[in-house]
DNA sequence: TGACAAAATAACTATGTAGTTATATAGTGT
DNA sequence: ACACTATATAACTACATAGTTATTTTGTCA
């Protein structure tokens, strides 16, 4: 019987799913730029991206089951951190695509409009 | 009336946050790790992802949309191909993070296991 | 034209999830 | 203990979407 490689690429296939879900929700998105700055307060997550407060502990919660970020507790805040500075090499990487295919739909605009 | 630059930010996470759910479905990442060793028909992908046809269709036709692939008819074929090969170095950065992440563990737990 | 194969599309089901509202928990200061 | 604030959780709604089955479209070849 073979060794099920298939099936261990299914699995790594799954976990790698999961890690871009993550990253795939506008507000997730938003919340992460919130802490590129630093780390915040859930209260000041709300106010920064115009959520409200239990949709971003939700968003908070699942980021951090997902180790894209780490709370601390002090008082009776909870603060929020980035556990996983990579993410941003990532939203670089997407923006810069896109950046280039603005581009090139831009350039191909102007060819379309020149008079020859 | 300021600009409103909390609106284009808005825009542009959503821009973002589409490109990351076309890689947030195994089944997707597996139709790409197909055509990474070069364009493929959809019944090629159908047996290589042990999918079906009507689903491997569906799954093109979104990644085409969303400018991941390309597509090319010949006969009564139609070929598949990588347009945005940017895709894998996102995937080889979150398949390291999450490495990286296993191996930490794996060095916890042999902590753990220490006699002192 | 008719039979066949490849691919796309439609209609449907089932599941996941983003956001809301209401409530519970926990820490602080009085 | 009480009031207050911050955060988490639960229950619910609405919507998106992955996969299936059935059908349609399109090209090839006889």
């Amino acid at each position: 019987m073979l060794p099920t490689s298939i099936e261990l690429n299914d699995e790594a296939m799954e976990l790698v799913a999961r890690r871009f879900k993550l990253l795939s929700d506008p507000m997730r998105l938003k919340i992460l730029h919130a802490l590129h700055s630093g780390e915040k307060t859930v209260t000041e997550i709300v106010e920064l991206t115009g959520s409200t407060q239990p949709n971003i502990s939700k968003h908070l919660a699942a980021l951090r089951n997902g180790g894209l970020v780490r709370r601390r507790s002090e008082s009776n805040l909870a603060y929020f951190s980035i556990a996983a500075p990579f993410i941003f090499e990532l939203c670089d990487r997407v923006c810069q695509s896109i950046a280039t295919e603005l581009d090139s739909l831009q350039k191909n605009f102007s060819l379309q409009n020149q008079t020859k």
